[in-house]
DNA sequence: TACATTTGACCGAT
DNA sequence: ATCGGTCAAATGTA
């Protein structure tokens, strides 16, 4: 009887992971038509892998494909031990595979879900660097994590007093490349940073020929691309004698340009990290089984790498343009993070058939 | 003086 | 008991 139920579940998410799929690929026909960017299509691309790879784990019996309500996996600590090998990985087929070993799926989580995003940084000037995502950032706590040879740095909006946005964000040195940080971006943005931000916007389509997309300008943001990008590096020279700077150099993201020449060094790739992301995604994209429980759904213009897509974008004058020009077609506004509420959703409807 | 950072202590989850 | 995350007092900086 229960045996019975179960695969009927089965079946039925089965059938759900198709539709999506479908409906996923008719989305990404539609942009083709129309001038989307390729970070756009891109992100439906990897969204369409996705939920072909959950149809088959659940065909194959290897997961139930329902992460929606699997345990937090510690995407950081993951992501942490082998910060470069997404690229050629389908890191959320295994975390499904992981959670559908021994859970429940009617299970109810214990604790609120955390929406993860998580991106890799690469200065590769050897100098100190602070990455500017159109936010205030304020450091908050630093801790040394078990396994790892760098601190995790914790930041959190600096608007949270004042306005109480609970935007925080987590940022570790790689240990495999140390030229690498990993960002945890956690939270939405409740501030209003918007003049900001489009004062950053303003800077990139003065200094770069290619326009960006500013088709939603008040949902989701394109500060991680921002972040960076040319305006948001700069080199932190101050208190560079101290040692914990030298291995974990301080975050304060201002909106500060440039000060690099070695801009075409720094590299770009995020990376979302979270196991429960495809469930989350799947109202977005209309799936007709998906339940909401959670608080936040993150919704990154990165999140193709968190399908194997890692999207390592050279900051050059050219790829910059391309860092730049892809996410904003999926997302502006003045979150900065890119998680997002359900509220959100309801309240911008018109988001999801345009950017997913 | 106001704001940011540092850092040890504390707390909750596991 | 351990660990990750947060707090908050002390300290630094502009």
């Amino acid at each position: 009887m229960e045996k019975r139920k179960s695969m009927e579940w089965e079946q039925k998410s089965l059938s759900n992971e198709l539709t999506q799929g479908k409906e996923l690929a008719e989305q990404l026909m539609s942009h083709l038509h129309h001038s989307s960017s390729q970070e756009t299509k891109d992100f439906l691309i990897s969204k369409i892998l996705f939920s072909y790879d959950k149809a088959l784990s659940l065909l194959t019996g290897s997961g139930d494909g329902s992460d929606g309500e699997s345990k937090h996996i510690p995407a950081h600590e993951s992501m942490l031990e082998s910060p470069t090998s997404f690229g050629n990985s389908s890191p959320l087929s295994e975390i499904s595979d992981q959670d559908c070993k021994d859970k429940n799926v009617f299970k109810k989580r214990k604790t609120t879900p955390r929406w993860t995003k998580e991106a890799k940084v690469s200065s590769g000037t050897g100098l100190d660097g602070s990455l500017d995502d159109g936010y205030s950032w304020r450091k908050y706590g630093q801790k040394d994590i078990l396994g790892t040879n760098h601190p995790r740095g914790y930041y959190r909006c600096t608007h949270r007093g004042t306005q109480g946005c609970v935007a925080t964000k987590l940022v570790q040195k790689s240990d495999a490349d140390p030229t690498i940080f990993v960002l945890t971006y956690r939270g939405l943005h409740t501030c209003s940073q918007v003049s900001r931000s489009a004062r950053v916007k303003e800077e990139f389509n003065g200094n770069q020929n290619k326009t960006l997309e500013v088709e939603k300008p008040n949902q989701f943001s394109t500060e991680m691309s921002f972040s960076f990008g040319r305006a948001g590096l700069r080199v932190k020279t101050d208190r560079l004698d101290t040692r914990e700077n030298d291995i974990f150099p301080s975050f304060s993201f201002p909106s500060t340009p440039i000060e690099s020449e070695n801009v075409g060094d720094h590299i770009f790739s995020a990376i979302m990290m979270e196991s429960n992301l495809m469930d989350d995604y799947a109202p977005v994209f209309g799936s007709p089984a998906t339940t909401f429980e959670s608080d936040y759904l993150t919704v990154s213009p990165c999140h193709v790498s968190s399908f194997g897509l890692v999207h390592d974008v050279q900051t050059s004058e050219s790829g910059l343009t391309e860092i730049i020009s892809a996410p904003t077609s999926v997302t502006n506004s003045p979150n900065g993070d890119l998680d997002f509420s359900i509220d959100d959703l309801e309240f911008h409807p018109d988001y999801f058939g345009l950017k997913c």
